[in-house]
DNA sequence: CGCACGGTTGAAGCGGCTCAATCTGGGTGG
DNA sequence: CCACCCAGATTGAGCCGCTTCAACCGTGCG
């Protein structure tokens, strides 16, 4: 009964085996996409809300002059756009970037789930809250931390979302981002960001190579990434 | 009766007079504040959630290495935290930048407040929902803007925000925010702040001094900034 | 085979930073 | 009333992290 849906959000509220089967329900209806396929594009009229069961996805901008800014992954068992169940309109669009199973829940859907019960609204409000933390440590990064700052403590975060989900081992997790897709989650450009990554391998950190991250010295790489993993539930050293 | 936080949250739902009541009353609790003090510190226990009903405040975050990351201002009617009224953690600093107004709501009656309508909740949600658009802009910012698109796209959000709650003339609004304050939101150098406000100034397109800002010709300040209001409900040309 | 995409590397340029000095206005003590 | 002080604004000179531009490599795939 248990997918990555409920267990994500059993973390977040008491719910009892009634809240688990509603919620386990709301996820009967469910799409393969593949790799690269856009679950919401600016300007769509929005009416489902969108669940990941497998895969990565991740939302994004378009600016003016063509340039790309990431502003969140999501892992599985995350929502991709509970805000555009309230607000209507529809700022940014969401991407996968693996092939993914996805739940689709109609606004209705949801709106029965809140009325539903008070701990299912407590975890919906408490995962929002979650994504709101992420954000603002996505902001410290961009305005104050280096390029390898940056990187590592992305990396920190991905690493011990992952870890929340039983998806990630001792320290290694799967990391299926290009270094296109981290430049323009983070803010600098490819080729810089080949080089940080570069230098991180050599400096004997951590090394993101063929899809998967692999932390080499975790006290290190929390120290440069400056990475208090309070925000997450999660600390690095807690790993395994 | 309304207030600055009835009438932002007035905004997000359609409140009767018994929900505006009841959120007045919430805001019986008041205390006035100096610029430069703490509502909250980081390691606080938290109880109280804070509403700013007059002046200005902002969150920010100290980095290892002293350096400072502002994530948000609070302007009139604007919640300090709802976070921590879920959440128990505290993972950020909020100080007045002026002397202000601040309402208390101790934790008990929050949670008496979403559970007396539907409406309320709502327009709880609603507003942690349009905070976090003003994140993911941001971001936006951070990542791909230059410095001047930054400043730029700063003052053009906190205008409109000013405009929302009625504080704005036609073309003018009161700006408290020193150099460092800038720069410290936005992630740049005071010294670099002072530059890029000068050339702005000298090319016409806005002068922020003496604690407020004009905006001599919106069109240009909206293009340099790449401003598209929606995600405050709000747009530059509409000013008035 | 050849193409496309992602990763890798080098060289040169620039936007924003650092360091440092000067200026201004408002507040304060004598 | 004046001397002083201090925070914030302003300006200049030099430096550096990251970008830009441009190549080249490896690999999976039609």
């Amino acid at each position: 009964m248990a997918n990555a849906f409920t267990k994500r959000l059993s973390g977040y509220a008491p719910l009892n085996d009634v809240d688990v089967g509603l919620l386990a329900d709301a996820c009967r209806n469910v799409r393969n996409v593949p790799a690269g396929h856009h679950l919401i594009m600016e300007g769509d009229n929005p009416d489902p809300v969108f669940v990941i069961l497998e895969g990565w996805a991740c939302g994004y901008k378009i600016l003016p002059d063509g340039g790309r800014q990431i502003l969140a992954f999501m892992l599985p068992g995350d929502f991709c756009d509970i805000h555009i169940a309230v607000l209507r309109a529809i700022d940014h669009n969401i991407v996968t970037i693996t092939p993914a199973r996805v739940a689709t829940l109609p606004r209705a859907q949801m709106e029965a789930l809140v009325e539903a019960g008070p701990e299912i609204t407590r975890a919906f409000w408490w995962s929002q809250l979650v994504d709101q933390s992420v954000l603002r440590a996505w902001i410290v990064s961009m305005g104050r931390r280096t390029a390898q700052e940056r990187i590592a403590h992305l990396m920190c975060e991905l690493y011990i979302r992952m870890r929340n989900i039983g998806l990630a081992t001792d320290a290694q997790c799967k990391m299926p981002l290009t270094q296109l897709v981290i430049a323009d989650a983070v803010g600098l450009t490819p080729v810089h960001v080949n080089r940080v990554l570069k230098s991180l391998r050599l400096s004997k950190v951590m090394d993101l190579s063929f899809g998967a991250l692999t932390i080499i010295d975790p006290v290190r790489l929390a120290e440069i990434a400056g990475f208090d993993g309070n925000y997450l539930h999660g600390r690095l050293e807690q790993a395994g």
